[in-house]
RNA sequence: GGCGCGUUCGUCUAGUGGCUUAGGACGCCGCCCUCUCAAGGCGGAGAUCACGGGUUCGAACCCCGUACGCGCUACCA
């Protein structure tokens, strides 16, 4: 079998969309079952949409996912550059052969007679085709037009009535007739060719065998073809991916949602949980394993086992296997990532212990799915209550709390060096007990008391890690508060 | 409008002619546990396999048609 090389070949538009993100990681994943070449090609061939430090943006957003290319910007395999804007001189080389070949031509219509032939067959209700008026000038007359300076496009000749058949591996076999597609651009009036030329162009002198890419491409996948035979070139497999879809089933977009991998980034979700959820829709390995790791994904992926229609993005089902990878996490990592975030937060002034992390790490670990949410979710391990829970003071904080709390305050302060949450439960229990009070008549008080909060960890977890000083000194700030 | 691709619980999916009274997961609901919130355990509801024809002893699975959805229809990718 010949060598397995496929590519990612993104335009640089900003950020990485989470589609991108699928269509990286099954080309990836291909690569590395077949122990082949994942390729990262920058499709920057629009001038006009040309975005500041989106390669940039992209290659980390690559870098953080886990999926490194082999061959890509600044990493040379001997097919580069890999940036098409840099490859003009090859495109207008093969342009140029093709027009020889008669398979291209000249065009000098202007976009308003472009614009008018558009309409007037649109208001016929016919297809919106090039007329091929521009293939019938003859060579003098193509020479004083260029001569002329007269902008040009060079347009793909497509024979008419013909059938193109190809196989696709998702979907196999596809047939187009010719006469259904029109004298493609490929190359602009600006000197850069269109995705069309380029790619086909790329894959081949890039040695690609696959191309994996999005639905959206199926459609143009003729003109491709057409090309391929033109140049005499192999043509390599093709496999074109479902779309991922919003919740109402269109096409994944902006609008209705978060689509940059950035943005799941910021969101606390991990790399791991989000190409396992992505790896999901779409694929998948015929038996009912939900949970992967990179390896295990590698291992047992197939293009053939990829579905042919378009999988909803379901947040839901992300958070799920968000959580479930984050339980997974060693100790270590949760630590290293709680002190990071600490320190962009507005609690980067104290200095907290290892120790006292990693306390606050296990008791809250059950109860979020990111670190980022111990912050959002218990304040408290790090300032004292800044307000007191409306909802838990109406229900909990009865006109006999103050001297409870008082009293139970004074107890603890009696107990020596605590050195077990347990110390704690004796004196409620027993205080409990005198006045002949069910113990949760303390403890819901006293944990909003404590943490300005009704919901978080056992109440004893929560005294034990904040210490008694703090307990007793926030007993008596909220006995004046409440 | 034309061309292409698709259609199994709300969602992701298993299923490739008899093993299917269509299986799993997320979500949802209930119960248990319990100082709260979670987590966990147990259980439940939820799909006439888009619809209509055909082929077959037998079809979610094969064929044809229809409907609907989506994509493409640019000197964007």
């Amino acid at each position: 079998m010949k060598n397995i090389r496929v590519r990612f070949a993104p335009s640089p538009t900003g950020y990485l969309h989470v589609g991108g993100l699928r269509t990286a990681l099954y080309n990836y994943l291909f690569a590395k079952r077949n122990n082949g070449k994942f390729i990262l090609r920058i499709e920057d061939t629009d001038q006009s949409r040309y975005v500041e430090g989106a390669v940039e943006n992209l290659i980390n957003a690559l870098k953080w996912s886990g999926l490194e290319f082999d061959e890509g910007p600044e990493k040379d395999g001997g097919f580069g550059p890999y940036f098409q804007s840099q490859r003009l001189d090859i495109y207008k080389k093969y342009a140029a052969d093709l027009v020889k070949n008669k398979n291209a031509y000249y065009c000098f219509c202007s976009p308003e007679r472009l614009t008018a032939l558009r309409d007037e067959q649109k208001s016929q209700n016919l297809q919106a085709k090039y007329d091929k008026h521009c293939l019938s000038l003859s060579e003098t007359e193509i020479k004083e037009k260029l001569d002329a300076r007269i902008p040009y496009v060079i347009r793909l000749n497509i024979p008419s009535f013909e059938k193109v058949v190809f196989n696709d591996i998702i979907r196999n076999r596809v047939e187009f007739d010719t006469a259904t597609i029109d004298d493609q651009v490929l190359i602009k009036s600006d000197g850069f060719p269109t995705y069309h030329l380029a790619n086909v162009i790329d894959d081949h002198l890039m040695d690609i065998s696959h191309v994996i890419r999005g639905e959206e491409w199926l459609s143009s996948t003729p003109k491709h073809v057409l090309l391929y035979n033109f140049f005499g070139w192999e043509i390599p497999q093709f496999a074109h991916l479902p779309l991922l879809l919003n919740p109402d089933k269109t096409k994944l977009s902006k609008r209705q949602g978060d689509v940059a991998v950035e943005d799941y980034r910021a969101k606390g979700y991990s790399p791991e949980a989000l190409l396992n959820f992505v790896a999901l829709l779409g694929w998948n390995a015929g038996d009912d394993k939900e949970f992967y790791y990179m390896d295990e994904l590698i291992e047992k992926f197939s293009l053939e086992r990829v579905n042919n229609s378009g999988a909803v993005f379901d947040i839901q089902k992300l958070n799920w296997l968000n959580t479930e990878h984050f339980r997974k996490l060693p100790k270590e990592n949760l630590l290293s990532q709680l002190k990071s975030i600490l320190a962009d937060s507005e609690f980067n002034d104290a200095n907290y212990s290892d120790e006292y992390l990693l306390l606050i790490i296990e008791s809250m670990i059950e109860r979020v799915t990111s670190v980022k949410e111990i912050l959002e979710k218990s304040p408290y391990f790090f300032t004292d209550p800044l307000s007191y829970e409306e909802e838990s003071k109406a229900k909990n904080w009865k006109p006999e709390t103050p001297e409870l709390l008082n009293e139970l305050a004074k107890r603890f302060a009696l107990l020596g060096k605590i050195t077990d949450k347990h110390d704690f439960e004796k004196p409620l229990k027993e205080l409990a007990a005198e006045k002949e009070i069910g113990a949760g008549k303390l403890i819901h008080p006293l944990r909003l008391a404590v943490s300005g909060m009704s919901t978080g960890p056992g109440v004893y977890d929560l005294l034990y890690i904040i210490g008694k000083e703090k307990t007793i000194s926030r007993i008596g700030k909220a006995v004046k508060a409440i």
